[in-house]
RNA sequence: GCCUCAGUGGCUCAGCCGGUAGAGCGAUGCCUUGGUAAGGCAUAGGUCGGGGGUUCGAAUCCCCCCUGAGGCUCCA
């Protein structure tokens, strides 16, 4: 429901002609006048039909809240059906009035209610102060509370699964803390320890990434070295699915609530979103790349050759308008970077099949980026019984116990999904990758291909994520090191480090070989910089140390002369004699097929800002 | 969004039962010309998150707001 209050000195209202929808009234109220009233010029909508009570509810309470506040002597309702495009029947519609109304003088207000249905002339005079202008959208409770009962009884049950058998949870021998810990947030029995997550303070210290206070909270801005890792992960995905075969798109980012099914979809994300109103639309801004693919799927003619078909797309960006109190780090953002992969598939044997693609593509991220995922299966009770081998057997290619979790029935577009998830240093999980199969958003988005006999088909959509969000994946690589750093120096992967190899030179007179080897190197695709501030060896290795450099080496007198170079190597904690040749080899072993981009940021460290 | 705590030079923090701001790092300059995790000296740098109030006087006490963290809730 729509609501406009306005506080005026008074309003006259006069019917003129009856509509089809017209309610029958005395002639005493075909014409009105009402002083210092509260108007509410109210619109019904489709949504409300859902749960007329708690509108009505909801709606009187606001109404009365207002009233209160501006000091009026009478609450006018006015029907008032151009403050919204998705209006309820009419029948709803008179009866959701009359009952806000009635709901209004049981409070003791004087309220009076102008005719449903009528062409009427009307004048309004607003009072102008702050408060004599106000507009709202009531919504009704989510559906009903009295199945309460109903659902606490249709709660998901969950289990360990693992070799083909299903364990109870609190029965299954456990090999690893990460999969308990997984365990123990999901049965809501993780314990807090009140500390702050270890990569907020580590993002801002290592210059990668920093909070925006002039934007929304929950929207970063991202330093040369974020930004690289930021490209490098989204060149990374880029490569990962295309490979697969997959074809890069790129959509909008905001969409006209005009369109049905957009509306449908988005209405399902709630409260989630940032809405914004122009001139003539109401626009949302996208949560995920959804929209986009399913509006050129539905625009694009396809047959059964054409499948599996998958579109690939990195959201930069996609937006969730999260509570404040829940927006925190890398780890939950209102505005965030998606690798997004919707796969389509003809039936529900392609789709299990895919699926099975995708769990090992989302495995190797997890190699790749060196960070360890546990895994939990969601599936309907439905799915799981008529599908119970294959779901066995997609535990088997993670090759370790996974959690399953069995929803009674469907509550959301999925019917089975699997979700990956680092666990961070305060033993929570992070989700990362994510695979979903969707029954529900091809027939709303009007997504066909043309099967063998050539009749029109809605298929099945599969999504993916296959890192999950970028800034999720470098939090969890940050929480990584924070975890290990008792351990171990902390690093990132060699491939993702902004500078992999720093040369130190000892005297000013060592700087030109040290620029020359810095060139040698660089042109074999190595990130490189030479620390040529006049400052101690001990000093430039210790900064080293501090940026995460996995390859540092001194260069002077001894290494001009003998073409050995020292080198530190900070994953193994040792110094190493090589040649040149010997240390490009290194480098390019731990970077192999990994992306490359070149360092953006100067030679010269004595040339850098400090962000 | 709710409850609790916090916001002081670029960074990390001290000062907080009211009397006009302090350290370390960093930066800049000079000295040191060097061999594996902080060489020395000096200088600059602050509307004490923002607004209002109490007071002769507020970083300090009170109120409102903003931002951050933790918890709750939530994460389709």
């Amino acid at each position: 429901m729509r609501i406009l209050l306005i506080h005026s000195d008074y309003i006259k209202y006069k019917t003129k002609s009856k509509t089809k929808i017209a309610e029958e009234i005395d002639d005493e109220n075909k014409e009105g006048e009402f002083k210092n009233s509260l108007v509410v010029f109210t619109a019904v909508e489709k949504e409300d039909e859902k749960n007329p009570d708690s509108v009505v509810e909801n709606a009187a309470i606001e109404i009365a809240d207002i009233f209160s506040k501006i000091g009026a002597e009478n609450v006018v309702i006015y029907p008032y059906a151009h403050l919204s495009s998705s209006l309820s029947s009419p029948d709803a519609a008179k009866k959701i009035l009359h009952n806000i109304e009635a709901h209004l003088r049981a409070d003791d207000l004087n309220v009076a209610r102008v005719p449903f249905g009528w062409y009427k002339s009307f004048e309004v005079s607003c009072k102008g102060h702050p408060l004599s202008e106000l507009s709202r959208t009531i919504l009704p409770e989510k559906t009903d509370t009295q199945p309460n009962e109903e659902q606490h009884i249709q709660k998901s049950k969950f289990h360990i699964l693992n070799k083909g058998r299903l364990y109870k949870v609190d029965e299954f021998p456990y090999q690893t803390s990460d999969f308990e810990k997984l365990v123990d947030y999901e049965l809501d029995r993780t314990k807090s320890s009140g500390e702050e997550p270890p990569h907020v303070k580590l993002m801002k210290e290592k210059n990668l990434a920093g909070y925006e206070p002039s934007a929304d909270i929950g929207h970063l801005r991202w330093y040369p070295k974020g930004k690289l890792i930021r490209d490098l992960l989204a060149d990374y995905v880029y490569n990962l699915v295309t490979e697969r075969g997959a074809m890069p798109v790129e959509t909008p980012i905001m969409y006209d609530l005009e369109d049905e099914a957009i509306r449908v979809h988005a209405e399902k994300f709630g409260e989630r979103q940032y809405r914004m109103q122009t001139k003539n639309k109401e626009l949302m801004l996208r949560y995920a790349c959804c929209f986009g693919a399913f509006r050129i799927l539905a625009d694009t003619f396809i047959t059964w050759k054409n499948l599996p078909l998958a579109i690939y797309e990195l959201s930069t960006y996609s937006f969730r308008l999260e509570k404040s109190g829940e927006v925190v780090g890398l780890k939950r953002l209102r505005g965030f970077t998606m690798p997004d992969l919707h796969t389509v598939c003809a039936d529900m044997e392609q789709s299990m099949q895919e699926f099975n693609n995708q769990i090992s593509m989302c495995s190797q991220t997890g190699d790749d980026l060196k960070l360890n995922y546990e895994v939990i299966m969601r599936v309907t009770a439905d799915f799981l019984k008529e599908n119970r081998e294959w779901v066995f057997q997609a535990q088997s290619i993670i090759g370790k116990p996974i959690i399953i979790e069995i929803l009674p029935k469907r509550k959301h577009y999925w019917i089975c999904k699997m979700d990956f998830a680092a666990i961070d240093y305060l033993g929570r999980p992070m989700e990362n990758p994510t695979i979903q199969i969707d029954v529900e958003s091809a027939e709303r988005f009007g997504i066909t291909y043309i099967n063998h006999e050539e009749e029109g088909l809605n298929p099945i959509i599969i999504h993916c994520s296959p890192t999950g969000s970028i800034e999720r994946v470098i939090g969890s690589l940050l929480e990584k090191t924070a975890i290990k750093m008792a351990e171990k120096p902390p690093m990132f992967p060699v491939w993702i480090s902004p500078t992999q190899v720093r040369v130190l030179p000892i005297a000013e007179r060592h700087l030109e070989f040290a620029l020359h080897l810095a060139d040698d190197l660089m042109k074999q695709n190595i990130r490189i910089d030479v620390d040529d501030r006049p400052e101690t060896v001990g000093k430039k290795i210790r900064n080293a140390g501090n940026e995460w450099v996995p390859y540092v080496i001194v260069v002077g007198d001894k290494e001009f002369e003998s073409s050995q170079l020292m080198v530190n190597i900070r994953e193994s904690n040792e110094k190493m004699l090589m040649s040149s040749d010997e240390l490009i080899d290194l480098v390019h072993q731990d970077t192999y097929n990994m992306p490359f981009r070149k360092l953006p940021l100067s030679l010269k460290l004595s040339d850098r800002v400090n962000f």
